[in-house]
DNA sequence: CGATTCCATGGAATCGATTCCACAAGTATG
DNA sequence: CATACTTGTGGAATCGATTCCATGGAATCG
């Protein structure tokens, strides 16, 4: 049960390990004779170097850390595809923790990244400076994606969260709409709050009615897209058009809207957020405020190795678009029209 | 740059390498006086003890393995979630692989987990036996989770691929319909497999029609599944019902209907496969064959343990279940009813 | 009170691969 | 033909933490 080592190898082949090595490494001083003992060796005893080993005495892993709040969020998932694929180019192991939208699971595996020796990580963090001081200090390469973090000197790749908002308040604005509730993200996350003051400053000024209660903060879980979604339409005078800071809460909402027989696209427009697949899907189609995910994890990745390689990188921000489908279609009907 | 090692730490406490590791293990055999010395070491330096070197000394790294064909398919996404929290309470961190759907980079995903030297492995494998011969004939523990490969002799977890199918197609003969589709899933996995045949089982010898064209065999991917909507919709006599062999191709299909304008529920039953938070906001819902991903992700994770410790796993086999909802609660309309 | 056990401790070996260094043999240059 | 330079090689040090073994001192026992 033992597993093979160079040493094994080298026997075989009647060299030391030290040529074992090199041939192994593709070290150009190496006799044509021992690079094909080795190989023949090497298949023979089905070797296969330890990690670990190499490791310690490199100082290099050639592994990157992937933390993600919640991998069941398609958008997360898609990233994490997308991370995975680029790192893969570039020749590294994607090492993925999921911190289930938990800061203190987010520690433990910042914790875990360390104790790892990852070369680099790519974090889409939550909490403050403060609560990240362990990562922040620790010299580590890293970089964020999706969400950023104050007065963090670290550099980002993000989607535009304002233009997005802002065409989407726009549209609602365009078709007549005046009370336009939101379900916001949590306000520890930068998306969270960036959304939402997007939000605010598109109503404001317009004609659109601008009291608190059309919004309802949520964590960017379904269930509290769900619990949003019935406290919005609870309302004395309830919105005729509601938006969602991110799928899973659109998810929540719609499912409430269904249940209490609001009719999306009729009853109510509603905005999702982030383009799922599933959303075409829906009768009538969802209109999502939408980015595309996958130049955000490639970015993310080739900004890393960047970052890796001692160079300066530069924080990013990417394009968000309005798509227009037919949640969003009609005119709002009842007294607010 | 270069990080703190237990050498500083005993430096710093003023005791020997060995003492400050029996410290930090909680080795019982440490004075008072000791452990607080390396302790206020410890938290002084910000020591982060090496996990490379620690495994290399120890024969275990406490890392699992799991490798998934993709995880941008909710299914997976949803079991990797309950694989890694169940992986978390045993003390282990997982190692994430996503092939992809593709043997190639399944097979390096095997590689690189022989040599991160996992502790054991948990995979939903795809290709046959011969094609897994390095994972098998390496003595690592392993868990086949959701698939399984035919005369390997490796504990498993799976779904009741045959009941689920059966009671939906029976269903659907209830309903009246006499010529059911069925978009299949590749045929180099288990679960394609199965589900085949539980379909055709479950419609030979009943009043349903079992001409071969009514299969289409797809790949567990949305495009496919659009593929075979289309061809399906496309025949001279088209189904009355259609079935779907996963999530991804259901969505893809689903598409497929409402861009031709096929309306579910009235001109066509469709069944989809895993129950997805999204399929329930469909209007109508879509009825489902459903699996409990999280006992399935958990249930891995406790076989695997137990094999690590060298006890007999005895493989699992989870129970399927119908869903019904709107998406087939109408009787088949045309000729054929 | 002497002998035995127990406990905390440090020195050194160890895990497996890489790499520095020294050396021998072969090749090129004056 | 002597010197310098290249090339392939093996011995040994190294990476950082763990653990075996030996040792000295304190506690326990007959």
């Amino acid at each position: 049960m033992r597993s093979v080592t160079i040493k094994d190898v080298a026997g075989r082949a009647g060299v030391s390990t030290a040529t074992a090595s090199r041939v192994l490494s593709g070290h150009p001083s190496t006799s044509p004779a021992a690079r094909t003992a080795v190989e023949q060796a090497v298949a023979d005893l089905g070797f296969r170097p330890n990690a670990q080993a190499r490791s310690l005495r490199r100082t290099t892993t050639q592994t990157l850390g992937l933390l993600l709040p919640d991998i069941r969020n398609p958008f997360f998932a898609d990233l994490a595809h997308a991370v995975e694929q680029r790192a893969r180019d570039f020749g590294y192991l994607t090492l993925f923790g999921n911190a289930n939208e938990s800061v203190e699971q987010q520690d433990r595996y910042f914790d875990v990244m360390l104790s790892q020796r990852v070369d680099g990580l790519i974090a889409a963090p939550q909490g403050d400076r403060a609560s990240l001081a362990g990562i922040l200090g620790s010299g580590l390469p890293t970089v964020f994606v999706d969400r950023v973090i104050d007065g963090a000197d670290v550099p980002s790749i993000s989607p535009d969260n304002r233009t997005g908002i802002h065409e989407a308040v726009e549209h609602l604005l365009g078709l007549g709409h005046r009370r336009i509730g939101y379900i916001a993200g949590p306000q520890s996350t930068s998306t969270g709050r960036e959304r939402l003051r997007a939000y605010q400053e598109a109503i404001s000024g317009t004609a659109a009615d601008d009291d608190g209660g059309l919004v309802h903060v949520g964590d960017f879980q379904a269930a509290s897209g769900a619990a949003g979604a019935h406290a919005l339409l609870d309302l004395a005078d309830p919105p005729t058009a509601v938006l969602a800071a991110d799928s899973l809460m659109s998810i929540g909402a719609i499912g409430v809207c269904n249940e209490r027989g609001v009719a999306i696209g009729a009853d109510l427009a509603f905005v999702g957020y982030d383009d799922i697949e599933a959303f075409t899907l829906l009768n009538p189609a969802l209109t999502v405020i939408a980015h595309d995910v996958d130049a955000m994890g490639r970015g993310a990745v080739e900004m890393l190795v960047a970052v890796i390689a001692g160079e300066a990188a530069e924080s990013r921000v990417l394009p968000s678009r309005l798509i227009v489908r037919g949640s969003t279609m009609d005119s709002p009907k009842g007294p607010s029209a």
